[in-house]
DNA sequence: CTACCGATCCCCT
DNA sequence: GGGGATCGGTAGA
């Protein structure tokens, strides 16, 4: 798992839809244990939202949080081990407008409540920087148009529309920092502070206060 | 700069 | 009915 996280760096995210083709490298993830870690969606057993953690791996795991965001994982079996990599920031290469035109329409999606706030947000996307437009996994989420039908992809496929490439064998092994993972103090501090996040220092798309 | 807060919905010891 | 592997805005030091 921890092998797995770290070759996922420098690889690439691809959404090929037929019409427009987004591509991406994977700067930051953080990596989610079986049903032993308190953090991971896996703590309690297998569920019908977690299901896909517990299949083969190399496929998405696709959930949705506070009730606006989705969130991409890539399974890393072995089958019934349940445990994931969370794709956490993504450096845009290929379609940064059809990115941007996607993190607008999920802007526009929510907030619907108040009159003035949909405007604001889509002038704040219209002007954001392209290494921000898939920072953090919600954006990488709304980036990439991930959706719930997404959830159980062959994400090794090359046919699938939502796939994965593997960085480059002729590029040299990149440096990997790592911390703690984020936004995970629920489980406590034991599984907390387990320094399972890893990123390619240096990006400009790290998420969070410059990275951190 | 830090700290809090609201939005919003699916799944769940 | 509660709460989250988030985000972005706002208030205050």
């Amino acid at each position: 798992m921890d092998a797995v996280a770290r070759g996922l760096l420098g690889a690439w995210l691809i959404r090929d839809d037929g019409l427009s083709v987004r591509t991406g490298r994977i700067v930051e993830v953080e990596a989610y244990g079986g049903p032993r870690d308190l953090a991971s969606h896996a703590r309690a057993g297998r569920t019908a939202r977690n299901a896909t953690m517990f299949g083969p791996s190399g496929h998405a795991y696709v959930y949705g949080v506070y009730g606006m965001h989705t969130c991409l994982n890539v399974v890393c079996g072995p089958a019934d081990h349940a445990s994931a990599v969370l794709v956490r920031a993504v450096e845009p290469r290929v379609g940064v407008a059809t990115m941007r035109e996607a993190r607008l329409a999920r802007a526009l999606a929510t907030r619907r409540s108040e009159c003035a706030a949909p405007v604001r947000a889509a002038a704040r996307v219209a002007h954001l920087p392209v290494a921000q437009l898939a920072s953090g996994p919600g954006n990488v989420g709304a980036a990439f148009s991930i959706e719930r039908e997404d959830d159980g992809r062959d994400l090794l496929d090359p046919l699938s529309p939502l796939r994965l490439e593997a960085r480059s064998a002729a590029e040299p092994r990149p440096e990997v920092a790592s911390g703690p993972r984020i936004g995970v103090g629920f489980a406590g501090v034991e599984w907390a502070s387990r320094p399972w996040r890893f990123w390619l220092p240096g990006s400009p798309t790290l998420s969070g206060r410059r990275g951190r």
